[in-house]
RNA sequence: GCCGGAGUGGUGGAAUUGGUAUACACGUACGACUCAAAAUCGUAUGCUGCAAGGCUUGUGAGUUCGAGUCUCACCUCCGGCACCA
């Protein structure tokens, strides 16, 4: 027999599946489909580590046993190549970020194909290619016609080394997402997407989906959906009113004080009836100072201004309440203004105690009288806002707006999409803000598509999250030149109907795609609601010291040694045993071994087919069936092991149970399973095999033998068959001779027979 | 502070959802094969004890004939959110 040539085989079987392409999906098969999809990648200079490809390994194995089961698969691949690290390593070696991109992908592609992902290779996208933007271009406009995309000055997050503004969901603790450093709040003009506008549906339609409870947990957490009521106070001497939020209605007759935003307009439409103005003014300059770390840095020590002059009045029991500002109210949620309540609010409370502010505690009253009686108005508030669209940088898809004096900004006509990047030579971006593209002079001034006149291409490219948010629908149908995709295509396509990606991505991609998809079902684009039937997600493997795996650290683990030395069948294998597939792990050479002894385990049965009668596979089948679609890969795996031990103990076993365990191996291992599927004597290919079925009735394993407890502790095993009535059990366990020395000179209280299995019995 | 998730051998982890805790794998020890080593195979391996037995799923209580699993309180770790009214 040969020794097992990981090597020879993995390179024979990938040539032969790139030639026959026997992954690819096809359009309209009566077969049911199953379309199953994983994050594509952001293919980084750096290349794959040995944590990229779990979750390809996780949805191949869910793949390749739905195309054994009969299923008509789609599980595509591509590249999500816009984005910042490119553009950065252009920056310094002169080499411009298509090129850069090129090889990336050139890279990825290879080291994918080397662990025998069954991706339909046919329908492979990248974000970058201009046939691909106009699409994300096109979608950005009918986002514009309705009103959805515009154009606002805000406070953005502004990233001091990266140069770009930054959405909120980018912002983790103050600091940049991509490279932790430091942000300031900037006014700037920024395309927005009013993400908000959706925030109610995003929120209700997770109880339509199967996404993980976690994920629907951080989804609804981030949109912050939050019952309440508004509240107009007037100010004494004033005909303006302060209109507060609140989800404390019955509270009110406990509010003592108000409290403004340093940046409430109120503060400057108030500024003659404030007598100590330049007080507030130096606060509120300080205020927009700070940056954000600051903000929250300082955080618990409440600071603020009384604004003297102003008098609010309760509505509730019509007392006369001072006004103050105070950065622990943000302009940007609810009103920008709330009634203080220091008995019930925390926050409140210290700031009464710091100012001296009289607290008083607040009958208990019905929510819904109070709102009725101060004529107050129920609404509902989110933390979602909406979505800065904008990046100063040159590595995205630019906007497809023409500034003009006349017309304001101004749509690209779609048949002149894309509006491609320009070829330039300095793409740096600049301290001021301004993109990189304003340097194109030739590619910037343009006619204005309405009146004609001399006007300006809009100079901001879009975030790395746009191609992303509706790639899945272009997997459908991705040479289409005349949409997005064909409305047929989609129709039979769509919904994904699994998606697995990472955690990180819940309040960012995930919502984005969703929020997306949810326009193009509006505009009659998508033929559903929602873009994901069921999302998963998968845990991140840490390097062998249960650190995270960086070049910095020097401890990334290569994917290529590892099958070099061990083979992809091998690394695949064990990522899938490792440990829980939605766990964080560590990666550990040493434990892998385990799985190529087990490989090699299987090679060698080969020697052993012969007579041997049929090892009942029922409950091994069963387990590893519903073991891979519950994605407990692990266990599915170990099942597999155990089936194998008990195999090798044999001396002899029927070609029917071999040929069952390769098929039930194949998508774990799916090189080593072919060739000893081929080396048995089959002429086809083992992917054409169908999933081995079982007798659920064979599975449930009739125990022959069954515990005893005493008093609550195993003292012996009897026999008992299926058929055995209750009363002989009973009859068997009490005179069991172990049992007997338990029970003896003991009154029996009672005897329990749980069927099939175990005996309880109590004495007294 | 709030919202999730998790604590099981020397290690990664199993446990049919209330029914024989520690499957599977790594590691370790001993044995077989070998001149030898590697590979492979076999046996053992939670702790304690010569043994019978006793103890054991982060800690403490509870429910139950029976708890890793359910309830309450607490401790620790991981993830998310955070002056969000």
């Amino acid at each position: 027999m040969e020794k097992y040539n990981h090597k020879k085989i993995e390179k024979k079987w990938q040539e032969k599946w790139d030639k026959d392409k026997p992954h690819k999906a096809e359009d309209f098969s009566k077969k049911e489909k199953s379309y199953l999809l994983i994050e594509f990648p952001y293919p980084s200079g750096d290349g794959l580590h040995v944590g990229h490809p779990r979750p390809y390994i996780g949805m191949d194995v869910i793949a390749r046993k739905r195309r054994a089961e009969g299923k008509n698969v789609l599980y595509p691949i591509g590249w999500d190549a816009f984005g910042l690290p490119t553009e950065n390593f252009a920056l310094k070696t002169g080499v411009h970020p298509k090129e850069v991109t090129k090889k990336n992908t050139d890279i990825f592609r290879k080291q994918i194909k080397s662990l025998g992902i069954s991706f339909d290779w046919s329908r492979e996208i990248n974000t970058t290619d201009p046939e691909y933007y106009k699409w994300t271009q096109w979608i950005f406009l009918q986002l514009f016609k309705k009103g959805l995309a515009y154009k606002a000055s805000v406070a953005v997050n502004w990233c001091l080394s990266c140069k770009i503004g930054l959405a909120n969901e980018e912002v983790v603790d103050g600091k940049c997402e991509r490279c932790g450093g430091e942000t300031e709040k900037r006014q700037k003009e920024q395309w927005m997407l009013a993400i908000t506008k959706y925030a109610d549906r995003l929120d209700k339609d997770l109880d339509d989906v199967d996404y993980s409870e976690p994920i629907k947990i951080q989804q609804r957490n981030w949109i912050g959906k939050s019952e309440g009521a508004e509240i107009d106070f007037d100010i004494k001497n004033s005909d303006r009113k302060i209109k507060i939020f609140t989800t404390r209605a019955d509270t009110l007759f406990g509010s003592t004080y108000m409290v403004l935003a340093p940046e409430h307009e109120l503060v400057q439409e108030l500024k003659s009836q404030i007598t100590n103005f330049n007080e507030a003014e130096k606060y509120i300059n300080d205020t927009k100072k700070k940056t954000e770390i600051e903000r929250t840095a300082e955080g618990k020590e409440k600071t603020g201004v009384e604004l003297k002059g102003v008098t609010a009045i309760n509505p509730a029991n019509k007392e006369e309440i001072p006004v103050f500002i105070a950065d622990y109210v943000m302009v940007e949620y609810g009103t920008g203004a709330i009634m203080a309540v220091p008995a019930h609010d925390q926050r409140d409370f210290e700031f009464a105690k710091k100012f001296n502010l009289p607290i008083v505690e607040a009958d208990l009253v019905d929510m819904d009288e109070v709102i009725e009686k101060v004529k107050g108005k129920k609404t509902i508030k989110y933390k979602l806002r909406d979505w800065v669209f904008s990046r100063q940088r040159y590595w995205g898809e630019p906007i497809p707006i023409i500034h003009c004096d006349e017309c304001g900004p101004v749509a690209v006509p779609e048949e002149h999409l894309p509006v491609e990047l320009p070829d330039i030579k300095d793409y740096k971006p600049t301290d001021s803000g301004e993109s990189p593209l304003s340097k194109a002079k030739s590619w910037v001034n343009v006619k204005c598509p309405k009146c004609g006149k001399m006007g300006k291409r809009e100079t901001d490219v879009m975030p790395n999250w746009a191609g992303s948010s509706w790639y899945y629908l272009r997997y459908a149908d991705p040479n289409n030149d005349k949409a997005l995709a064909d409305a047929k295509n989609l129709k039979y396509w769509t919904p994904v109907d699994w998606y697995n990606g990472g955690m990180e991505h819940t309040t960012l991609h995930l919502l984005y795609s969703r929020f997306w998809h949810k326009f193009l079902y509006d505009i009659k684009v998508v033929p559903t609601p929602e873009p994901y039937q069921k999302r998963t997600s998968h845990g991140l493997i840490l390097a062998e010291g249960g650190e995270k795996m960086s070049k910095s650290k020097g401890n990334v683990v290569n994917p290529d040694e590892i099958v070099e030395t061990f083979g992809a069948d091998t690394l695949r294998t064990y990522e899938m045993f490792m440990g829980p597939f939605d766990q964080v792990i560590a990666w550990s050479t040493n434990n892998m071994v385990g799985v190529r002894r087990f490989l090699e385990k299987i090679w060698r049965l080969q020697r052993k087919i012969g007579d041997g009668s049929d090892v009942i596979l029922d409950g091994t089948i069963k387990k590893v069936t519903d073991d891979i679609e519950a994605m407990k890969f692990n266990t599915a795996v170990s099942t597999m092991m155990i089936l194998v031990n008990e195999l090798e103990k044999t001396k002899e076993i029927s070609k029917n149970t071999y040929e069952k365990l390769l098929i039930l191996l194949a998508p774990f291992a799916p090189h080593i399973a072919e060739e000893l599927w081929d080396k048995i004597g089959n002429s086809d290919s083992i992917l054409s095999e169908v999933w081995p079925k079982y007798d659920s009735k064979k599975t449930i394993t009739d125990k022959a033998e069954i515990a005893v407890q005493v008093d609550g502790k195993v003292r012996a095993t009897i026999p008992v068959s299926i058929d055995d009535d209750e009363d002989s059990v009973k009859e068997k366990a009490l005179s069991n001779e172990n049992v007997k020395k338990w029970t003896d000179g003991k009154n029996i209280n009672k005897v329990l027979y749980v069927k099939g299995k175990i005996i309880s019995i109590v004495t007294g």
